[in-house]
DNA sequence: TCAATATTGCAACTGAGTTGCGATAAAGGC
DNA sequence: GCCTTTATCGCAACTCAGTTGCAATATTGA
């Protein structure tokens, strides 16, 4: 499977090398040395990762740190958080992220999966909860 | 909102009051007074209903027992469940299932959608496992 | 370099769901 | 209807993902 697409922004060196800190920064987050690790490890991942998965790939970064990491990088959407059937989150890096994913109910992988029409219909029922201000 | 379609092969009486006790053996489950109750509650319902919002259309059920009753309802397809941000399953009962629901990430309210293009990838996938024995 | 402000790490907590087990209630055979 | 088999119930205790409070620390912008 190929490498994801880097920021284009947050492009400094090489393509296989995007610079976190810049890209971080360029959406309003600040460039700590967990929030580097953890969009590193979700951009070489080739599938969404668990909390505890992310854990392993950065150590020895603090369980609840990363979950106000993920937290944050997920309000300003650098991250994508998916709900599984066991409970535990998935998180994939934004611009790796597909439009639908299903997931195997016998070991909880998650997949993506091509195009889906819900948008308009979840757009909408949005736009009238904004509306209540 | 009109009333779900209840299961054909359990009427009896009037269309308003389907014999949920021969529904669920039909189906190879026993008719308890919890699995009633929950397929009464689900049936009525007009959108997937949560643990706790079940536990209380049902009282003086036991907790434990509503989980496991809607485990085997799930287990046999009669219940379906959904998976929601806030970690905590929506049930719906199977005659009243869309193909795609949505939540709202503020009020966590699941609501269905029309067609979703999924089933065969899943199904290859499912099929897949399934000879891993 | 310094002050203002956000992030970190730790301990304690919450809440959905699970497990073990003895008591109880269905289902099928008689 | 009664009895045996087998599943379900109810309770207490537990697990596990995620959250909260707060003092210590790191990042940013002036």
């Amino acid at each position: 499977m190929p490498r994801h697409t880097t920021p284009a922004a947050a492009e400094t060196g090489s393509a296989s090398d995007p610079d976190w800190a810049e890209y971080l920064r360029a959406n309003g987050l600040r460039a700590t040395r967990a929030s580097i690790a953890v969009m590193k490890a979700l951009d070489a991942a080739e599938l969404p990762l668990s909390h505890a998965e992310i854990e392993a790939l950065t150590a020895p970064i603090d369980r609840v740190t990363l979950y106000r990491v993920l937290d944050r990088l997920a309000a300003t959407s650098l991250v994508n958080r998916i709900d599984s059937s066991d409970r535990a989150g998935r998180y994939v890096a934004a611009q790796a992220r597909a439009n639908s994913y299903f997931e195997c109910t016998r070991c909880h992988r998650v997949m993506p999966l091509p195009e889906d029409p819900a948008l308009p219909a979840l757009l909408s029922h949005l736009r009238r909860q904004l509306e209540k201000q």
